[in-house]
DNA sequence: CTGAATGATTTAGTGAACTAAACCATATCG
DNA sequence: CGATATGGTTTAGTTCACTAAATCATTCAG
């Protein structure tokens, strides 16, 4: 089935978890719901946006977005501000993590995983991330083709 | 600050976020909540539990336990017995996915993943592996510090 | 300029999952 | 054996984010 070498099978169980964890273990640092959490990433990915967008992108309704951004811009994640040409629309952005608990918590993972490169040749770190892009690319795809049988 | 073979900074955002989605997306289709993905993600990993454990572990009450092991089992993803020798307590254990489409969901991720894997070399495959296992011990060790940072 | 359309908010009501506490069943201790 | 502790369930009440629909503001089309 898999061997010890295969990156594939371990990836789908310890690395996931593990990955999963700390992104809760930072969503709830940041005082954020999973789905807060969630849409905040949307932003974050997808840059600044309008509710409407939003709501599509999240499949909540107009109202419940008014409430999930107020949410957002209270905690201090993101910020609304006025479509300038067309003055009904809004535009959210996110903000830097504010909370100094976060920054140290971020700034900490980023040291770790420095630690980690640290350990491997510059050869061997273009290996890496050959495979970090193919697997990004392979799960980005799985995870919309996943959603879609849900329907 | 970061080489494009840098793997660290980009799992940080891009595989992360890949890996969150699928995770999401899976627990959709196996029409559990986030929260409840969550204990079942418990129940996997650490084994058959009592529900006083289950109950420490997410940081739950014990009635809020019981309507979650209702749901977990009800949709078929765990089971429910009496312990052996002690029987006031419950040994909750994960069951295998029912469901065709998550069986199909999980396959068509293996199928996927080994994909990308056909394209490396045993040798680099070696390397990965060891990449893949150094930065899953810091992601879990990251997670517990962050989570006991919220307190 | 008026009327319809669009974007966001507000309001009222609903549902899901939670807590706290009362409650059974079983186990353990004196 | 009786009293007390422990594990899990049940119940009553609360909280919170959600939807649907009404509302306000702005834009666009005729």
């Amino acid at each position: 089935m898999s061997t010890p070498a295969d990156p594939g099978a371990r990836l789908g169980t310890e690395l996931s978890d593990a990955v999963v964890m700390f992104h809760e273990a930072l969503g709830a640092l940041m005082g954020l719901s999973a789905a807060d959490n969630k849409a905040l990433g949307v932003i974050r990915r997808e840059g600044p946006m309008s509710a409407r967008e939003l709501a599509d992108r999240t499949g909540l309704t107009a109202g419940a977005v008014t409430g999930l951004v107020d949410r957002l811009e209270h905690a201090g994640y993101a910020r609304r501000t006025r479509h300038e040409t067309d003055r009904r629309r809004l535009v959210i952005e996110a903000t830097a993590p504010a909370s100094p608990q976060v920054n140290e918590a971020a700034g900490e993972m980023a040291q770790a995983m420095a630690r980690v490169t640290e350990q491997f040749s510059p050869d061997e770190l273009l290996v890496v991330a050959r495979w970090v892009e193919l697997t990004t690319a392979t799960m980005r795809e799985q995870a919309v083709r996943t959603a879609a049988r849900t329907t």
